[in-house]
DNA sequence: CATGAATGAGGTTTCATTCAT
DNA sequence: GATGAATGAAACCTCATTCAT
């Protein structure tokens, strides 16, 4: 059954849950827009109106339920660093061989930046801004911790087993894996502009993940 | 007969100081305050505005160079490909040993992007923009060609001498070491607020430093 | 409910005086202003902010409701356009004896001209710009073909009575009025200044309708 | 021999000549080019830009000459109306028979307009502007009675000879020949707009011809 | 005679945001 | 919960004109 609109507020509860189903759904139409909005245009070159009409509704509600561009550009990144981490998480690299962790968490970081080409670009807005949103951000660091600690077992585990060389820092680590697929994706558009080379052919694309993992074992192989 | 100009010829475009009735100096002043706005604010969000005034101009005098935002913002990548261009041109890397060479490429790399962080912004909203400037540029592929060209003789050297695998890609090898540099730095922001981290910090750079020139190493050398 | 606006639907757009939040009021406010501004400037002339001030409302409403510069001009021309149709409709020539007829089209004609130099000025505006704002419109031969049809059944009753001349091809005969009214009016002023007499003087513009009716019963009888 | 504008006096007749010739060629040029601009683009959506650069000269020459765009706009004006008063003296009318004189007249006033376009544009804009140039020029009023007086003559000489009515006003009759040309020609885009009929076609712009002819003659003759 | 460099004022248009319902 | 109407500030860009040579 359809949520009932009408204004008046002596109602049952069960009229009540549907309106903030509602409620809910404008939300999520409004922050899937933002994210598509302003991962093409950046944060400046986003449109109001356009995430408004994305959304198919009014502009005026977006300031209603998130208050001004910026809460709004802060609510984005918020989901996208929620979305990724969870997908993370599902990869249970804890229970699989370090080595075969490693090689999994290189080739899922690879692909999901692939699926999920706003991220970078919304990263990328954020860093403009000397990530001024996130910073005032609470939710962010404990989002992001589990995933250090995850690498360290992994790392940890490889070490013990005699595979992995001592003294890799998981966050240097993970830094160079999101580095080396996150550049090749991120600057495709000017690496394929100076070097007059398609690097999204798919011939290309699988010799850099293929690249990438030989970089990347060849360092954390003993 | 002309009036003399400033003889040195490459001088840093920060040095530009205007002076009336000077159109190449005018110009380069343009240049040297449009990649300042353009870095820092992005292309939507920098102000032409801003960059007359910081450049001590006419805002009418940009548009008299330059045609529009964007052709301005075009000089200005083309400008900044060709400064860093130039300054690896003048590593010789063609007169260096191999091993020496790969080292010296990961560290010019590191402190040119450090030195220059408007380069990777830049970047980054050129990549937003899908290289749609750079694509209508005549200059940029020539520009970038001799770069492969010298790595790719390095590598064959170090191959000659038995030090170093064979089937290395040059424009593989090349981004990854940009990637490496590059993200470290132009994601600096996000990473410390999500990691809680001073990537910053002196030691933090010194160990980045080592790891990506292991990093690279480890999958050169044999 | 929704406030009651003005009863009175076919109010001359001089009257409207624009109040808050309301749509139709402030779109003819509108088009009331801009017509004023680009027939007393021409369309490369009128400016945005004289439109808005004259009407009262913000500059930016004028974009939300009309689009563009452009498209306000073609606003304003299909509006001038009905209002001249319709008060040619109100003339009711069918129902008229046909020498009669064809003196009252020159007489409304010369009248309407005089009254509404609005009319001429934005005409001329158009003509200098190829007609390329009528081109795009949908709804302005529809608006204007009853106005032939009209003519033509005065003729055919004229010629039936035996008064009028077999042939006449009723779109050169309203052109023929219409240029001999239009001219007078729309270059009274260069032919002022040219011949050095008021054409404006009551008696001149006695003697001009009297001219122009003898002009063209002089042709349509027989 | 043309009167010398150097200032300097003390120079060689022979030296003088080509410059002087040259200062009339570049004023010429900018004469047609402003023509062309201000017929085609109305004196505010003229620009002093292009006129210079159609006319392959120096914007700052213009101001050198004509001083501003307004006096320029009157200079072209003055130079346009010289044109055409120059052309009717050649048709000797004086010379030809009354009625061959009208039908010349017509068919003149008809052809000059259709070859002379930009005279009919720039004649609106200056009406547009209330002629608030002419009203300044000392020169147009003399250039333009010559052509009453021919037309009064011719007009003497068909009621002598009993073929024409009296009480003919030649100012009157001038006009209506001039109204009936221009209107068709001036008004040809709006008009083919809005009739939905090509009016520039071979046979419509003969039969328009015809029917102006008849029309005149209609009334002119007994 | 001729010109490239430079500018202040002002043009159209856009924007995030708020108002009133 | 939702919306159309409205706005001040500021964006990019243009223009006639002047400067300096």
């Amino acid at each position: 059954m359809k949520a009932p609109k009408d204004p008046t507020p002596d109602i049952a509860i069960e009229a009540i849950e549907p309106r903030s189903r509602d409620a809910d759904r404008s939300q999520l139409a409004i922050l899937a827009s933002a994210r598509d909005e302003f991962s093409s245009r950046g944060l400046a070159g986003a449109r109001m109106d356009s995430i408004a009409e994305r959304a198919g509704l009014n502009k005026r509600l977006i300031y209603y339920y998130f208050g001004s561009k910026d809460d709004l550009f802060l609510a984005v990144l918020e989901r996208v660093y929620a979305d990724i981490r969870e997908a993370e998480q599902r990869l249970h690299l804890e229970e699989i061989d370090p080595v075969e962790a490693i090689r999994q968490l290189v080739s899922f970081t690879w692909n999901y930046y692939l699926e999920h080409p706003e991220f970078i670009t919304l990263l990328n807005s954020e860093n403009l801004h000397c990530a001024a949103h996130l910073k005032r951000s609470d939710r962010i660091q404990e989002m992001n911790s589990p995933l250090v600690q995850l690498l360290d077992t992994v790392l940890e585990r490889g070490r013990r087993d005699d595979l992995f060389r001592a003294g890799v820092d998981p966050v240097q680590l993970y830094i160079s894996i999101a580095s080396l697929c996150y550049f090749y994706l991120s600057n495709n558009h000017t690496l394929s502009a100076i070097f007059g080379r398609d690097l999204r052919a798919p011939k290309a694309m699988a010799q850099r993940l293929s690249h990438m993992t030989d970089l990347v074992l060849g360092y954390v192989l003993k």
